[in-house]
RNA sequence: CGUGGGGUAGAGCAGUCUGGUAGCUCGUUAGGCUCAUAACCUAGAGGUCGGAGGUUCAAAUCCUCCCCCCGCAA
């Protein structure tokens, strides 16, 4: 069976990897074009272009599939079956039609809820305690088609949009092959989306990554682990930039002395760092400034005494 | 040639402008104090100052080139 693969971030490659040792015959791969992009500019290839090309897998860079000629040049692939995960791009109707088994598509969530563009890092906001995989058929509706398979991951306080991404690359990647090792009755077998309880996935933005103290400790507890490691909760003090990576929420049974009272202070206790939000208070403990590699919260505060006292906005 | 910061002991930093014996906090090792300790006291170990040239009596510091890390922006 010819099969195409349509993916893009890392989340992605996984699936690809693993068709690949399965032995699928993944004829081509589709994935957004190199742009330039890192500190020099440099055009830079997804990851997924680079191994599809270390593998001698031909590789596509439409910036759009609607054009004629892009469903020309898919048909004329003569796929059987297009595999989509995290791709980027909308693919018109006329081009679902094209392979004898249609487009299946990975999503890192479980459907209907956090259909749309980032629904590993809208499950963490949300406070969900579990997400999953959802192994769907594709129609024109954007993360709308019918289910073939879901299975779930849960989601606890420590739980970091890197770490999870990875799980969920793992299980998608497992999921997949499971598919296709039994394509024909899972098919026909699968059920349809309900809309009810279906919720979208907002892109996310760097505004949206800034740490709003003024939240409760949980809120910015799942603020902070939802765009860690990339990319990164950030706050200012100082005229400092700094991404906040990592915390914990201090217990309300931990009796230490609060001197600082103002929402966003930093202070220090036993050369922890801490910072006050509304209801409570945070452990700050991985932390990066501009310019600076990740480092624990103490190492940070140990050459920034200054920094005490002050306040993150 | 998008743009800014950084590389000094295991960690985080100061020192660079204005050249003159390598510092601070923490960790670590040994000893002490203590009912005890993450506390305190004493002593010690640990550095090619990212690399290569150059200037100089003398370079972490000034000049040139290179390597590596990171922030912003895309």
């Amino acid at each position: 069976m010819n099969v195409v693969f349509m993916g893009t971030a890392d989340f992605s490659l996984k699936g690809l990897v693993a068709l690949c040792e399965n032995h699928c015959n993944v004829i081509a791969v589709y994935t957004q074009a190199p742009k330039p992009s890192g500190r020099k500019q440099k055009i830079h290839k997804s990851a997924v272009h680079e191994f599809a090309e270390s593998k001698g897998i031909a590789v596509f860079t439409p910036k759009s599939l609607k054009k004629a000629e892009q469903i020309e040049i898919f048909a004329s692939l003569k796929p059987d079956l297009a595999i989509v995960s995290s791709y980027g791009l909308i693919i018109p109707q006329n081009m679902l039609d094209i392979p004898k088994y249609g487009f299946v598509n990975i999503h890192a969530s479980a459907l209907p809820r956090w259909r749309g563009a980032a629904p590993i890092q809208a499950a963490i906001l949300a406070g969900d305690k579990q997400t999953g995989i959802t192994i769907m058929k594709m129609d024109a509706g954007v993360d709308t088609g019918d289910i073939i398979s879901m299975q779930y991951v849960d989601i606890t306080s420590k739980t970091n949009h890197g770490q999870l991404s990875e799980d969920l690359g793992n299980l998608g990647a497992k999921m997949i092959i499971e598919t296709l090792s039994d394509l024909d009755n899972l098919l026909a077998n699968a059920q349809k989306q309900p809309n009810e309880g279906a919720t979208y996935a907002q892109k996310i933005s760097k505004e949206s990554c800034k740490i709003d103290w003024n939240n409760s400790t949980t809120d910015v507890l799942r603020h902070i682990m939802a765009f860690s490691p990339a990319p990164g909760a950030w706050s200012e003090v100082d005229g400092l930039r700094i991404k906040i990576l990592d915390a914990d929420v201090v217990s309300a049974s931990s009796n230490f002395e609060i001197s600082a009272a103002n929402i966003g202070e930093i202070f220090e206790n036993k050369g922890e760092m801490f910072v006050v939000c509304r209801d409570g208070i945070l452990k700050i403990t991985k932390i990066q400034p501009a310019g600076k590699n990740a480092m624990n919260g103490s190492d940070f505060l140990r050459g920034r005494k200054n920094l005490v006292g002050k306040i993150f906005s």
